[in-house]
RNA sequence: GGGGAGAUUCCAGAGCGGCCAAAUGGGGCAGACUGUAAAUCUGUUGUCUACGACUUCGGAGGUUCGAAUCCUCCUCUCCCCA
């Protein structure tokens, strides 16, 4: 299966341009994507790239990574109703390397003729001055052409700012750059970024008389419509800082049925006659989420590794399986605190907690498990407070040291996937 | 430059002197049902020393026993005409 087919079964393939097929099967294709470093990490939503990439270099190709130090000073107006920030080049260095030091678990960086390489376009945007840039690109490009673009023409009705308008030249002058200087011939990215993508292979076409190919992922949703890679806490993030490798896991896990099947294919390598053995286990038995443990796994392992998956499994298996307070009871320290790894956890001096104290000032007054007071009765009242898996019953319900585990935690459930943990110290 | 409309709780959007912590919808969270899915139904969605109190309706003042609601000034947004 060569990278193409590789990608259309795998429902990668949103649009591409005429000819790309064949420049593929050609000859070894350098192609690029590019990722916005407005972290210090990648976050899943950046993994789509990263998998295009992959596949293209298990495919034989070279694959490259454009940081965009200069266009993430910009701002692409895509998809977006709002301006953004600029980021200041020193925050974007940082961030650069960072997200670097992450690829490097899905690119082969090493000495090979098909070696990942990962560049800046801060390095060859800095010195270009605004007015060789409207001279030697502005002047290939016309204005009706720019705004003609989905991306433009959505924020025509709501404004954007002219540093907005030209964010598709500044991309597009990146292509021009990556095919004059690294033969660099197929970008690549989410759908959005087709209009982007396509004034690229503009002015390779009419500055370079060169021809460069576009192609498109479609860009990942979810069955019900939400954003994908987001959850109350925010982005899923590679860095385990950010998110811990047990909530990178549950976020798998939790996957809705409909679209386990389609992350598997995009996120994992694994092929197809893996994934349709899967589909027909899974079928009759989709309560054993064997699609979404599977996915979990493959993917905790390959952004986390091995071992942060055991503690995961480990710990989903305590919270969530069969485990009642007895389990809890037993576990030792040891085990107790990996399998907490990465669940949030406040101390509270034992003091507090001796002459026994009441649920609701445990958990507001003395530890921030809610931030406020109301919050967390409503929750009480509602049947959604549990410590060590018992469910509280009365806002009068005190605790004290006789229902700490191992004399030391104490852990607080909130509704049935929220936990965090208290120390007593 | 001239004329008009508006700014309300996470969002959209009612309210236009007391019955307003503020309708309704969306979103969020929780409960029930389940499979840590989806759908559905229910509850909840300012804070607290909690049948009561306190702080909110762009900002600052004022009128009034009483203001999100009336007046003045300011800031910002949108629309129309030049």
């Amino acid at each position: 299966m060569n990278f193409f087919e590789e990608l259309k079964w795998r429902g990668m393939v949103h649009d591409y341009m005429p000819g790309t097929e064949e420049q593929l099967m050609k000859e070894m294709t350098t192609a690029y994507v590019g990722i916005d470093p407005t972290a210090d990490s990648l976050h899943i939503g950046h993994l789509v790239s990263v998998m295009l990439l992959k596949h293209l270099q298990l495919a034989g190709h070279k694959p490259i990574v454009l940081v965009g130090g200069a266009t993430g000073m910009i701002g692409d107006p895509s998809g977006k109703s709002e301006e953004r920030n600029l980021l200041t080049a020193d925050t974007i260095e940082n961030n650069l390397q960072s997200i670097k030091k992450q690829l490097t678990r899905f690119l082969d960086f090493g000495n090979i003729p098909n070696q990942a390489e990962i560049v800046n376009n801060y390095d060859w945007m800095k010195q270009f001055s605004f007015l060789d840039f409207i001279r030697d690109v502005g002047k290939h490009i016309s204005v009706n052409y720019m705004m003609a673009k989905d991306s433009v023409k959505k924020r025509l009705e709501t404004g954007l700012s002219f540093t907005e308008f030209t964010y598709q030249l500044v991309q597009g002058y990146d292509f021009l750059h990556l095919y004059e200087h690294k033969n660099c011939k197929l970008q690549m990215g989410g759908s959005d970024q087709w209009g982007n993508i396509v004034t690229g292979t503009e002015l390779i076409r009419r500055k370079a008389n060169g021809e460069a190919f576009a192609l498109t992922c479609p860009l990942i949703t979810k069955s019900d419509g939400g954003k994908f890679g987001k959850t109350e806490k925010g982005n899923i993030w590679l860095d385990p800082a950010k998110t811990s490798p047990y909530e990178f896991y549950q976020f798998w896990l939790r996957v809705s049925d409909e679209d386990a099947l389609k992350y598997l294919k995009i996120f994992t390598l694994l092929r197809p006659e893996v994934m349709e053995q899967l589909a027909l286990e899974h079928h009759p038995a989709p309560h054993l989420r064997l699609l979404q443990k599977t996915l979990a796994k493959e993917l905790t392992i390959m952004v986390h590794g091995e071992e942060q998956l055991q503690t995961a499994e480990d710990a989903s298996q305590i919270l969530f399986g069969a485990g009642t307070s007895e389990t809890l009871a037993k576990l030792d320290e040891a085990t107790f605190l990996s399998i907490f790894d990465g669940v949030p956890l406040f101390e509270v001096p034992k003091a507090v907690i001796e002459p026994g104290v009441n649920i609701l000032e445990l958990i507001c007054t003395h530890s921030k498990v809610f931030p406020s007071k109301g919050e967390a009765r409503r929750m009480l009242e509602g049947g959604g407070l549990s410590i060590n898996k018992n469910k509280v019953a009365s806002i009068d319900a005190s605790i004290n040291t006789s229902d700490l585990i191992n004399q030391k935690y104490l852990l607080v459930q909130k509704g049935k996937k929220n936990y965090v943990l208290l120390k007593i110290v």
